[in-house]
DNA sequence: AAACACTCCAACCGCCCAATT
DNA sequence: GAATTGGGCGGTTGGAGTGTT
């Protein structure tokens, strides 16, 4: 017979909402047998559900290690850093904000940051000035415009291959929990996640540029020049602008 | 108080890809 | 190698909640 089993029937299941008995029973198998193949998960815990609606379930709501309610204005710069350098990729950014989900990043991003950044006059999708010269006057880039475009290639690829080695470490983790004790623990063996890090070493790698003068005088404060340059000159300004953005009320 | 408009987000859908047979 | 699945991802939307007229 050519590939697996069939998948499970898709016969009277339930969609929509979830209810508290249904959680109730999707978290008690999950902490009983740990989730395992979600495919089986829906019969041994008297669901009637597809494994797919259980996972989005257990990934997006009831998974412990969650932090829900509202977001710090320094997970709001990471986000919008971080969309500037991948766009919308969400799960490569959520690898980014612990115990944030990727539906919860997305749906921020769209509810929220994105309108803030219009009236900011900022084009949240290529993240420009909107009224914004896309190139110099003879259209070639600086030298500095060159290198920095070339740094911001470098970070988006390690951005991407990091988000991968978490993944790739969350995947082990849990292949080694499987059973009842797959429900996430603080635990001192994982390694902490990539976090801010690459942001951080980003911040300090343009700080010392603009410093050694690799980045002309007028580069700071002409138009710019580049696509690349226009954004890493508008990474580096974020935070204040999203300070005043919100009137400092806004605390972290 | 009712009707309508708008906001927000949980959950769905369809697609893709790696794994499996 | 082909067929098929499970799981992950990003885009989209239904509908509850809230605000406005």
């Amino acid at each position: 017979m050519m590939g697996r089993s069939p998948c499970c029937e898709k016969v009277g299941l339930k969609k929509g909402p979830w209810t508290p008995e249904e959680d109730q029973k999707l978290l008690a198998c999950i902490e009983e047998h740990g989730h395992g193949s979600w495919r089986a998960l829906p019969a041994k815990a008297g669901l009637q559900r597809c494994g797919k609606s259980c996972r989005l379930r257990w990934t997006n709501y009831l998974r412990p290690d969650i932090k829900r309610g509202k977001f710090s204005l320094q997970e709001e710069q990471t986000i919008i850093q971080l969309h500037a350098l991948l766009g919308n990729r969400w799960s490569a950014i959520a690898t980014h904000l612990p115990k944030r989900t990727d539906n919860e990043i997305k749906n921020y991003w769209n509810t929220h940051l994105k309108k803030r950044l219009s009236k900011m006059g900022i084009d949240p999708v290529t993240h420009k000035p909107k009224a914004d010269a896309l190139s110099s006057p003879d259209g070639a880039p600086s030298k500095s415009a060159t290198n920095l475009s070339h740094m911001a290639q470098w970070e988006s690829a390690r951005l991407e291959a990091e988000a991968r080695l978490a993944r790739e470490s969350k995947l082990r983790s849990q292949l080694s929990q499987l059973g009842p004790s797959d429900l996430p623990k603080p635990s001192p063996s994982s390694p902490p996640p990539p976090c801010l890090d690459v942001l951080r070493a980003w911040q300090g790698a343009w700080a010392k540029e603009a410093k050694t003068g690799l980045l002309g005088a007028g580069d700071l404060d002409s138009p710019t020049s580049t696509l690349s340059f226009s954004r890493m000159r508008y990474l580096h300004q974020l935070p204040a602008l999203l300070r005043r953005s919100t009137g400092g009320a806004f605390r972290g």
